[in-house]
RNA sequence: GGAGGCAUAGCUCAGCUGGUUCAGAGCAUCUGCCUUACAAGCAGAGGGUCCGCGGUUCGAACCCGUGUGCCUCCA
């Protein structure tokens, strides 16, 4: 004790210290050997490619100050780390990475590139999770997983050809969300759809019979005419009843197309004739379907046209370039009648931004809608709260996507992924889904199908790997190991998990996933609770973005602020759901309140301590009372921190911790008991008040983890093993244990004082003496020490009448008045005293009229009729005495 | 085009099953203070037709309808 302490708080002297103690001792480990309850959270993993932004500080701060609390409440708290091996990302940064080495992907095998893109996981990946440690999070490191490390691979592939098995799994030729820059097909959740500014273009098609009349088509992508294979128009449309059944000619390659009939044609929109291109378009595909309409996909896998195109002067060329070029070639060969303006939406991927290409392609799915029948608790548990959402409006948008659940497109057309389990003949026929080529063949010759006296070695694996999310929805069971041994320890003891913290953007990615595998694979939930944080956006309600340059970095955040500050800023103004809006001044805040407390125990720290026989009994009796009102109130506040974290609002108990600190302890409690300059406080009282300051800092530790056990190891000599992170989280008293001296009045007579000062520009050296005339004195008498002390009072009387020639502070229904040594303005204190008059009058007249009301009277609650009728009084009272000051004057 | 959400002080948000003359917090603002823990501070103050309109009710920020504006998700 009594050490020196720096006079502002630097949190860069003492963060790194802590968090490696914590390492040591191991504080954050958990076993499922234990007798305590467990509680668990599964990190949303982040990509192994990723840097910590401000989304993963608002999401991590969340789960740490969950796992910490729970730890401090006894429980076995388990937060399990890792990163995803997001395969689009990963993949295009290994590209990049080899291009800068003069490597094309494209001249090394599959072995080779994978080869590298281990290289480069091994040494560039997972910094993030170093990032986390400087913001404190208490993961239990010994349990970082990675979704592509071989167990967790191993139950992505035995997941696969299980679903396979249950018929959940089919491979089929539909049209895809196909991604020319990551040159792989994506889900429908991975593409963004955009409103851009483009051009319709109307081009006019020649009848095939010379008789040179045509016929006009409207669209947005001129390229795709080359595909073309009919004109489609709307039977019902009188227009064109004259061409139906009559042939046409596409521009240029002059290819033969019908001109058919059907009631999915728009007539309002462009000129009612559409162009149908089955191959690079969802409904044109339906409608080719339809009809028995040939496919001619004319684009590569690059989005280059290809020889399909039949046109030279374009083939070869990028689909951009080719709009282009083809809408200037049909303007000069007279085939556009006009362009407009025209804002449409186009997708973009996910990943690369590239602008998505419906495409025909064979991919492996899971067939939803069965998978739905067979798990109806999926959508249950949500609707009924078995798993709580928060804040539950997301259960509405969630709904709604289960209901309209449409099949999952789980092939990538990459090499950096589990490799799909599914081997082909020679001719690419799908021999069987299985681990090895071998049981393939098992498989095969058991079905008595393929048994053509293959051999492995005959046989070839799906090019393709699983879509990233096929690993990630089963994350809470696997890292548990639960796939490997469906009844190991650690997955009884920890699964179901309690808490999920996790962006809204990814409910449909993941959360939703997430709990069709909990109940597919375990029949059990995945978790209890859903928090979702909102995003985290400038000042302008812009998303933070690398390439708006809006984002500060996290670390020079904490850096300049303290993990702390920026823990705490971030937090304080974000309820569930909400986006934040960040600015430096909310982590400004932040670090001015670790500066406070840092002072209020520097004060502590500095003062000299002498046994309670020295001193008066008085002052031990005065602080006495001080003591038993803030026990009052730390039990308030703690009882109402632990509703909000109930129901998850993390950011109202932070801030009720916040006032209680910084209003109650600080503000009025220090003030309360602090000694005279220079003078000791007595034992008892100091004792008391360091230990409030220790349960303010266990309070406090789940939020601000540092500066709590910077102080918290300050305060006595603490053994190694020791720390606040897993020291007794304080609890909740009977308040009807605690005596609780009712200060309210007392406190509100300081205020007034003050304010008076205020106004009339006293010192507050300057002291003097107040009377009051109080309805019930005992809520003063005991407690007069305090008015003196914190309102520089010099005398206290009181009085059974008015004071003349006095000023009146009203307090409550009781009355405080003040003689001035000053030149009084009479004619301004009138004023002010007679507006005090209208108001409650005004007041008066609408109690009144409430309790004269019969129909009032008769419905409403007796406390609320009573309720009524003290406040008449009250207001009868204080009016009364205004108009008695007012005469004085 | 479909679904959902939101609208309260300059900003970000509370306001539970309607009941303190139309209401709260933090930050910001303003005023006065360098009062020996803290100017990253202290003591005060000001600030709101609770989006518009209509309805239900003795009584509406809260319930119902309608209009407007914003956001999100999906096609």
């Amino acid at each position: 004790m009594n050490k020196e302490l720096s006079k502002t708080y630097t949190p860069q002297a003492f963060e790194d210290k802590w968090y490696s103690y914590w390492l040591e001792q191991k504080f954050f480990h958990a076993d499922s050997g234990s007798e305590k309850e467990p509680y668990t959270i599964v990190i949303p993993p982040p990509n192994v490619t990723g840097v910590l932004h401000m989304g993963h500080m608002l999401n991590n701060t969340i789960q740490d100050i969950l796992v910490r609390r729970a730890r401090m409440q006894g429980k076995n708290a388990c937060w399990v780390p890792g990163t995803d091996h997001a395969s689009i990302a990963t993949e295009a940064k290994v590209v990049q990475m080899l291009r800068e080495r003069g490597i094309k992907k494209s001249d090394l095998s599959r072995d080779e590139f994978l080869s590298y893109a281990w290289e480069w996981k091994e040494k560039y990946g997972g910094i993030i999770l170093d990032q986390l440690k400087k913001l404190g999070a208490s993961c239990d490191w010994d349990r970082t997983r990675f979704t592509l490390e071989p167990s967790l691979s191993e139950a992505v592939i035995d997941v696969f050809i299980d679903l396979h098995k249950k018929g959940l799994i089919y491979r089929g030729l539909r049209m895809v969300n196909w991604d020319p820059q990551g040159k792989t097909a994506v889900s429908d959740e991975e593409v963004i759809h955009k409103e851009v500014n483009s051009k319709l273009y109307y081009i006019k098609y020649f009848l095939a019979d010379d008789t040179g009349q045509f016929i006009t088509i409207a669209t947005t992508r001129p390229e795709t005419i080359l595909a073309d294979v009919a004109i489609c128009v709307n039977p019902n449309d009188e227009r064109f009843k004259h061409l139906v059944g009559k042939k046409a000619l596409v521009p240029f390659i002059k290819r033969e197309i019908p001109v058919i009939a059907d009631e999915y044609v728009d007539m309002e929109f462009g000129t009612g004739c559409l162009k149908v291109t089955p191959a690079h378009d969802v409904n044109d595909y339906a409608l080719g379907q339809k009809y028995k309409l040939p496919v001619i996909d004319i684009l590569t896998e690059e989005g280059f046209l290809n020889e399909h195109a039949e046109d030279t002067r374009y083939i070869g060329k990028d689909r951009f370039a080719v709009r282009k070029q083809i809408a200037i070639d049909l303007e000069e060969a007279g085939h556009i009648l006009k362009v407009e303006e025209y804002k449409n939406q186009i997708g973009t991927s996910e990943r690369t931004g590239a602008v998505i290409e419906p495409r025909l392609s064979l991919q492996w799915w899971v067939d939803m809608k069965k998978f739905m029948e067979r798990n109806p608790q999926v959508l249950d548990a949500v609707m009924n709260d078995e798993i709580q959402f928060h804040p539950a409006k997301m259960k509405n948008t969630y709904r709604h996507w289960i209901e309209n659940i449409k099949d999952w497109c789980i092939s990538r057309q990459l090499w950096w992924g589990q490799r799909i389990p599914a081997w082909y003949d020679n001719e690419g026929n799908l021999v069987a889904v299985a681990k090895t080529a071998r049981q393939a063949i098992e498989i095969a010759n058991g079905q008595g199908l393929k048994a053509k006296g293959q051999k492995p070695e005959d046989l070839h694996q799906d090019e393709d790997v699983l879509d990233t999310w096929f690993s990630s929805w089963l994350w809470p069971i696997s890292v548990f190991d639960g796939f490997k041994d469906k009844d190991n320890a650690d997955i009884k003891y920890f699964y179901p998990t309690q808490d999920l913290v996790t962006a809204p953007e990814i409910l449909f990615f993941w959360v939703a996933r997430m709990i069709m595998a909990g109940y597919e694979f375990r029949g059990e939930k995945p978790f209890s609770n859903v928090y979702y944080t909102g995003i985290v956006r400038d000042k302008q309600r812009r998303k933070m973005s690398k390439s708006l340059g809006n984002s500060p970095d996290p670390l020079d955040l904490i850096e300049k602020f303290g993990a702390d500050g920026v823990r705490m800023g971030m937090l304080i103004c974000s309820p569930a759901g909400n986006d934040i809006l960040f600015d430096e001044s909310m982590v400004e805040q932040g670090r001015n309140f670790a500066n406070k407390i840092w002072n209020a125990y520097r004060l502590i720290n500095g003062w000299e301590v002498k046994p309670d026989s020295a001193f008066n009994d008085d002052i031990l009796k005065a602080n006495a009372i001080s003591i038993d009102w803030f026990k009052g109130r730390f039990n308030a506040i703690l009882i109402e921190t632990e509703d909000k974290f109930k129901d998850y609002r993390l950011s109202e108990a932070l801030m009720s911790i916040y006032k209680l600190i910084w209003d109650d302890y600080c503000a009025w409690y220090l003030e309360m008991i602090k000694p005279v300059y220079g003078e000791p406080i007595d034992e008892s009282t100091y004792k008391q008040t360091v230990i409030f300051f220790e349960e303010l800092m266990k309070v406090l530790h789940p939020f601000m983890p540092f500066i709590t056990e910077e102080i918290w190891q300050n305060m006595a000599e603490r053994k190694q093993g020791e720390s606040i992170c897993i020291e007794k989280y304080p609890e909740i008293k009977l308040v009807s244990d605690l005596p609780t001296p009712d200060l309210s009045r007392v406190f509100e007579s300081i205020q007034q004082i003050r304010n008076l000062r205020n106004a009339k520009g006293l010192s507050p050296k300057e002291s003097f003496e107040i009377f009051i005339k109080a309805n019930s004195e005992n809520l003063y008498k005991p407690y007069m020490f305090l008015i003196q002390k914190l309102a520089n009072v010099s005398a206290i009387t009181f009085v059974k009448e008015k004071v003349e020639h006095a000023i009146l502070l009203p307090v409550d229904i009781d009355e405080i008045y003040v003689v001035l040594n000053l030149q009084m303005d009479a004619g301004a204190e009138k004023e002010k005293i007679t507006k005090e008059i209208e108001y409650l009058d005004g007041f008066l007249k609408s109690v009144d009229a409430k309790l004269g009301n019969e129909k009032f009277m008769a419905n409403a609650k007796p406390e609320l009729v009573e309720k009524e009728r003290q406040k008449q009084a009250d207001a009868l009272q204080k009016i009364l005495a205004l108009k008695g000051s007012l005469g004085s004057l």
